[in-house]
RNA sequence: GGGCCGGUAGCUCAGUUGGUUAGAGCACACCCUUGAUAAGGGUGGGGUCGAUAGUUCGAGUCUAUCUCGGCCCA
C-alpha cells in the first residue's frame, strides 16, 4: 500500500512523557558520570560565576518556597555554564538556632525528660545530629528537583571550619572596636532568672496598677504648651524610675485642656490627644475643664519635659519623639518611653542616642542606677511609685486593669521587659551604616526595587546585637577583665580559639577550663568568659567568609545572592552588614529576589485553608521538569500564583514542547547528526527554510537578552511560542508534504532535515536550563556521549538574519491567514474538509503580485494548486476565493489533480510506474 | 497599626515618554483531519485593565482615596 512509499515519522521517544518514573533514572545518570565534576573539570580556567546558595534551615520538609528558590538557582547557574562560564554551585545550611533547640526540647517533653538535667555537650550534641538527619533529607529532595551542584562538599554553618571562622569575624568587630557591650530588653522571668523566647511566652490575664501621670513642660516651640503637662498612661508604675522619652504620633490631633475639678490637678492644664480625650476624662472622672488650644502631633517636636521626679534628682530632660508605634487604642495618645523596660521604648531611644542601662537585676531589683530605688524589688515598687508621684503633684490617676499579660510558660510568673548585658556591632562608630549604603549603590538588583527595600532597611536600622543566652551556636569568643569588666581585645587568643574550634568543634567552650582558651598569656582566674552565643544571623552572614573566602573553587564576592525578598531582612541584609564590616564591601556583584508562592487566587498557604501544595505532591503526578516550568514561565519579581488548574496548564505546554521533539525525532529517525551552522550553504536553502534560519536568529537574539536580565518568564514564552506559532502550526504542518512524500534523495527533503536538525539542537540547548530532564532524556535517546549540560549554548551566525526576507514573509503569512479564512467557510459549508481538497486562487494588488508571483501558495497553504492574479485595483490587500479541487487523489501525496500526480507518477491505482 | 510591593481575558504573561477598535499563547466552543494520532490543523467567542473621583482634547498608563492580596516591621 501507499503508506510503504512514504516516510512516515520513525522514533522511540514516547508520546507520554512518565517524568515521575524516568526523572530518578537520570538523576542517577548524573550521579553515575559525575556530571558535577565533569563540569568543574571542563570548564577550568573559563570566567567564573558563583551563585553563592543562601543557606536554608536544616529543619523539616522542604516547601514550595523552597523549591522554587532551588530550580530558580539551578536555572541561572545552567544558563551562565551553557554561557561559556565555570558555573559553580555549593549548596548549604543553616544549622544553629532555637528552633532546632525547640525540637530537640520538645522531644524531652515526651520522654518526661527535665533540659536543665542534660549536660550541655550533650544537648548540643543531639542539636548537631538532628540538623545532619535533616541535611541529608534535604539533600535528596534538592536532588529530586534537577538541581545539579556540589553535592558531596555541601557547606553548613555547624562546620568546624565555619565555627572557627565565626569566631575570626568575631575577633575583627572585637579588634576594630565596632562590637560593644550594651543592654537591651528582653522578656525576663524573675523567678527563673532567665530570659525567654517568644515561643516560651504564654499569654493570661493579669491585673496590673494603672497610672495616669504628668511629664511637665520645660522647653516647647509652643508657648501654651510651657505651662502645660503632658499625661501618660501607663500599667507598669515601676517602670517609671526609668523614663528617658515621651512618644507622640506625628499624625494625632493634640488638645491642651485645662481642669477646673478641686485637687492637686485644678487650674493645671494637661495634653493628651483628641481621640482620647473622652475615655481619659471618665477614666480620671474629670468632670469640669476647657479645651484651651488644638495642637497637631508635628508641632510636638523639639519639646522637652521634666521627670516627675526631677526634684528627688531626677533632673534630665525628656524629650518628646515622634513614633508610629503611638496609637488612640488606650492612654492618651503619649506613651512613656523607658529604654531598658520594652522593645519599643528601646529602639526608639537608641534612634535618637538614648541606650538602655541595667536597671533592673537578674533578681529583679533596681540597680544602682537607679536613684532612689536600688535594692527595691520591681513587683514592689509600684505603691512606691505612685506614692511619690503623689508627693510630687504628678499623679493625675490611678486604677486597676486586668489585662492579657506574658508568663513564664514553665513557672507561670508574670515577665517583664529587662534590659540585660548584650553585644552589638555598632552602625555608626566605624561607620558600618555608610560603608552598608555604599555598596547597596555598587550591587545590581533584580529586580531594581530590591534597592529601595534594602537600603530603606540600613537606613533606620538600630545597633546590630549579635548575642544570645541560648545554647545551640557559636560561643562568643569574649573574655572579661575580673577586675574592671575591660573587654579582652587580642588577636592571639582569638586564632588560639579559633584553632581548637577547627580542630574540634565549639563544644569544648562548654566544657574546657578558660585557661586553654587564654593561652599562657593571660591568666583564666583574672577573667570572665562569657557563656552567650552568636545569633544566627551572623553565622549565614559569615557563609562569605567561611565558604567563598576558604574554597578555591569559590571566589569573592559571589557573582549572585538569590533569595526570597523576606531576606532583604534577613539574609542579604546580615551578609551585606558582616562584610561591609569586615571588608568594606558586599559579598555579592547582584542580588536577585523572588517572590512568595501563593495559592491559586493569591492567597498564602495555609493549613487552615487547605490551599497548600507540597513539592512531593507534584513530582509526584507531573514531574520535576512540570515543576520547573512553573518556575520560569512565572513573573518571579512579584508573587507566584500555584495550584492544580496552573499546573495543568503547564502540563499542556510542557507535551506541546514535547511532541515539538517528537515530530523532530520521527523525521529524522532518531538520527541526529550535528550541522556545522557555518558551513550551510544558505543561498541553496528554500526561502521557507531560510525564513526558519532568520527566525531562529531571531529568537536567539531575545534568549540571550532576557537570559541576561534575568527574564525567564519571558525567554520561556518565546521558546513556547516558538513551538506552537512558527513550528507546529507553520513550519512543521508546511514541511509534513516534503518530508514524507518526497523522494529520500530529493535536496528539498535533505535541506528539510538540516534544518530540522539544526532546529533540535537549538531548542535542546534553549531548553535545557529549564527543562533539565527531559532535553537529557534525548540527548541519551539521540546517542549523545556527553550529558546535555555540559554543551554550550549555539552560537548562530549573523548570515542568518534576513529582514529583507522576514518582511516579505511577513506578507506570505497574512495572505495564508486569510486563505485560511476563506477555507474554513467552504468547511462550515460542507463543501470542503481538508485543505487538500481545496484549490485557491488569490488576486493580489500590483506591487504584493509582483513581488510574490512566483511562490507557490499551494504549498505554503496545504492546498491542492493556488494560482495567483493581478487585481486590476492596486489597493486590493488579497481576494481569495476557494473552489473545491476538482479531480483524483494522489494516493502517495494526498493532493488532487486533473490529471496525474507528476511527483509520484502515478496514474491514481496507487502504484508507481 | 506602619513601611514597601502588587491587582490587565478562565490561566500564564505583553502593553514604549498618556494617543486608533487593549495584545499573545494556553484553556474553552465549533469544524476538519486520522500519514506528529491519548497527536495535528482551522475558525471563533471571551476584557467596564481591582473600585471611585480627579488632571487632560484624550488615562490600562499620571494624581488622590478606597478595596483586595503579599512581604517586612510593630
Amino acid at each position: 500500500m501507499s503508506k510503504e512509499q512514504i516516510n512516515l515519522p520513525k522514533t522511540a521517544f514516547s508520546m507520554k512523557a512518565n517524568l515521575p518514573v524516568k526523572e530518578p533514572d537520570l538523576i542517577k545518570y548524573w550521579t553515575k558520570i559525575n556530571l558535577y565534576g565533569q563540569l568543574r573539570e571542563k570548564s577550568k580556567g573559563k570566567e567564573k560565576f558563583v551563585l553563592h546558595d543562601g543557606p536554608p534551615y536544616a529543619n523539616g520538609n522542604i516547601h514550595m518556597g523552597t523549591a522554587l528558590n532551588k530550580i530558580l538557582k539551578d536555572i541561572v547557574t545552567k544558563f551562565h555554564q551553557m554561557n561559556g562560564q565555570d558555573s559553580v554551585y555549593v549548596p548549604g545550611w543553616d544549622c544553629h538556632g532555637l528552633p532546632i533547640e525547640w525540637k530537640i526540647e520538645e522531644q524531652y517533653k515526651k520522654n518526661k525528660k527535665n533540659k536543665n538535667d542534660v549536660p550541655i555537650i550533650e544537648f548540643r550534641r543531639e542539636c548537631r545530629e538532628f540538623a545532619e538527619k535533616w541535611i541529608k533529607i534535604h539533600k535528596d529532595q534538592f536532588q529530586r528537583l534537577g538541581v545539579i551542584g556540589d553535592w558531596n562538599n555541601y557547606y553548613s554553618t555547624m562546620s568546624f571550619e565555619a565555627e572557627a571562622q565565626i569566631v575570626r569575624e568575631l575577633g575583627k568587630f572585637l579588634k576594630e572596636g565596632s562590637l560593644y557591650r550594651g543592654f537591651k530588653p528582653v522578656l525576663w522571668s524573675t523567678v527563673e532568672k532567665t530570659a525567654l523566647a517568644d515561643a516560651e511566652v504564654e499569654y493570661k490575664d493579669h491585673t496590673s496598677d494603672t497610672i495616669y501621670a504628668a511629664f511637665s513642660v520645660k522647653k516647647s516651640n509652643i508657648k501654651e504648651l510651657l505651662s502645660c503637662d503632658v499625661i501618660i498612661w501607663t500599667t507598669t508604675p515601676w517602670t517609671i524610675p526609668a523614663n528617658r522619652a515621651l512618644a507622640y504620633n506625628k499624625n494625632l490631633v493634640y488638645l491642651i485642656v485645662k481642669i477646673l475639678d478641686e485637687g492637686d490637678f485644678k487650674d493645671r492644664q494637661i495634653l493628651i490627644a483628641e481621640e482620647l480625650l473622652n475615655s481619659t476624662l471618665k477614666d480620671c472622672e474629670i468632670k469640669n475643664y476647657k479645651i484651651i488650644k488644638k495642637i497637631k502631633g508635628n508641632e510636638l517636636a523639639n519639646t522637652f519635659c521634666e521627670h516627675p521626679f526631677s526634684k528627688l534628682g531626677f533632673d534630665y530632660d525628656i524629650p518628646m519623639l515622634d513614633a508610629g508605634f503611638v496609637t488612640i487604642e488606650q492612654g492618651t495618645g503619649i506613651v512613656h518611653c523607658a529604654p531598658s523596660h520594652g522593645p519599643d521604648d528601646f529602639n526608639l531611644c537608641l534612634k535618637h542616642g538614648m541606650k538602655a542601662i541595667e536597671s533592673v537585676d537578674d533578681d529583679g531589683k533596681y540597680t544602682k542606677n537607679i536613684l532612689l530605688f536600688e535594692g527595691t524589688h520591681i513587683f514592689k515598687a509600684n505603691p512606691i511609685v505612685i506614692e511619690k508621684l503623689k508627693q510630687q503633684k504628678k499623679l493625675l490617676f490611678n486604677g486597676k486593669l486586668t489585662h492579657s499579660y506574658p508568663h513564664s510558660w514553665r513557672s507561670k510568673a508574670p515577665l517583664v521587659h529587662r534590659a540585660t548585658p548584650q553585644w552589638f556591632i555598632s552602625m555608626e562608630s566605624h561607620g558600618l551604616r555608610k560603608k552598608a549604603l555604599n555598596a547597596i549603590n555598587k550591587t545590581i538588583f533584580y529586580p531594581e526595587k530590591g534597592k529601595e527595600r534594602l537600603k530603606s532597611m540600613i537606613e533606620t536600622r538600630p545597633d546590630w546585637c549579635v548575642s544570645r543566652q541560648r545554647v545551640w551556636g557559636v560561643p562568643l569568643p569574649i573574655f572579661l577583665n575580673k577586675a574592671d569588666g575591660a573587654v579582652l581585645i587580642d588577636d592571639e587568643v582569638i586564632e588560639n580559639i579559633a584553632k581548637i574550634f577547627e580542630k574540634e568543634g565549639s563544644d569544648c567552650w562548654f566544657k574546657d577550663d578558660a585557661q586553654r582558651f587564654l593561652g599562657k598569656k593571660y591568666k583564666a582566674e583574672n577573667f570572665i568568659k562569657l557563656s552567650d552565643i552568636v545569633e544566627v544571623w551572623f553565622d549565614s552572614g559569615s557563609t562569605h567568609s567561611f565558604v567563598l573566602e576558604n574554597r578555591k573553587d569559590l571566589k569573592w564576592p559571589a557573582s549572585m545572592y538569590l533569595e526570597g525578598s523576606d531576606q532583604h531582612r534577613g539574609w542579604f541584609h546580615s551578609s551585606l552588614l558582616q562584610s561591609c564590616g569586615t571588608r568594606g564591601e558586599a559579598p555579592f556583584e547582584t542580588i536577585l529576589s523572588h517572590g512568595f508562592v501563593v495559592d491559586g487566587k493569591g492567597l498564602k498557604m495555609s493549613k487552615s485553608l487547605g490551599n497548600v501544595i507540597s513539592p512531593d505532591d507534584i513530582l509526584k503526578k507531573y514531574g520535576a521538569d512540570i515543576l520547573r516550568i512553573w518556575v520560569a514561565a512565572s513573573n518571579y519579581s512579584e508573587d507566584l500564583r500555584i495550584d492544580y488548574a496552573i499546573l495543568e496548564q503547564h502540563a499542556d505546554a510542557y507535551r506541546k514542547i514535547r511532541n515539538t521533539f517528537r515530530y523532530i525525532l520521527g523525521n529524522l529517525k532518531d538520527n541526529f547528526s550535528q550541522i556545522d551552522f557555518n558551513k550551510i550553504d544558505y543561498t541553496k536553502l528554500s526561502e521557507l527554510d531560510q525564513f526558519m534560519l532568520h527566525k531562529i536568529h531571531l529568537l536567539n537574539d531575545c534568549y540571550h537578552k532576557n537570559f541576561k536580565a534575568y527574564n525567564f518568564h519571558l525567554l520561556y514564552k518565546d521558546l513556547l511560542n516558538f513551538c506552537t506559532v512558527d513550528l507546529s502550526s507553520f513550519y512543521f504542518d508546511i514541511k509534513k508534504d516534503c518530508l514524507y512524500c518526497d523522494d529520500i534523495n530529493s535536496i528539498k527533503r535533505e535541506n528539510s532535515l538540516k534544518i530540522l536538525n539544526i532546529l533540535l539542537e537549538c531548542l535542546l540547548k534553549w531548553f535545557a536550563p529549564i527543562l533539565s530532564f527531559t532535553t537529557e532524556e534525548i540527548y541519551r535517546l539521540i546517542g549523545k556521549e556527553q550529558s546535555i549540560h555540559l554543551e554550550k549554548f549555539v552560537s548562530i551566525p549573523v548570515c542568518w538574519k534576513n529582514e529583507e526576507l522576514e518582511k516579505k514573509w511577513e506578507e506570505i503569512l497574512k495572505i495564508r491567514e486569510i486563505v485560511n479564512a476563506s477555507i474554513e467557510k467552504k468547511r462550515a459549508d460542507k463543501i470542503i474538509g481538508s485543505s487538500l481538497e481545496a484549490e485557491i486562487s488569490i488576486e493580489l494588488g500590483k506591487e504584493k503580485y509582483d513581488l510574490l508571483k512566483d511562490y507557490d501558495f499551494a504549498e505554503i497553504c496545504i492546498t491542492s494548486l493556488a494560482t495567483l492574479k493581478m487585481s486590476d485595483d492596486s489597493k486590493v490587500l488579497a481576494n481569495v476565493i476557494t473552489k473545491k479541487a476538482k479531480g483524483k487523489k494522489c494516493p502517495v501525496c494526498w493532493k488532487i489533480f486533473k490529471d496525474i500526480c507528476e511527483r509520484h507518477n502515478c496514474g491514481f491505482n496507487g502504484k508507481k510506474n
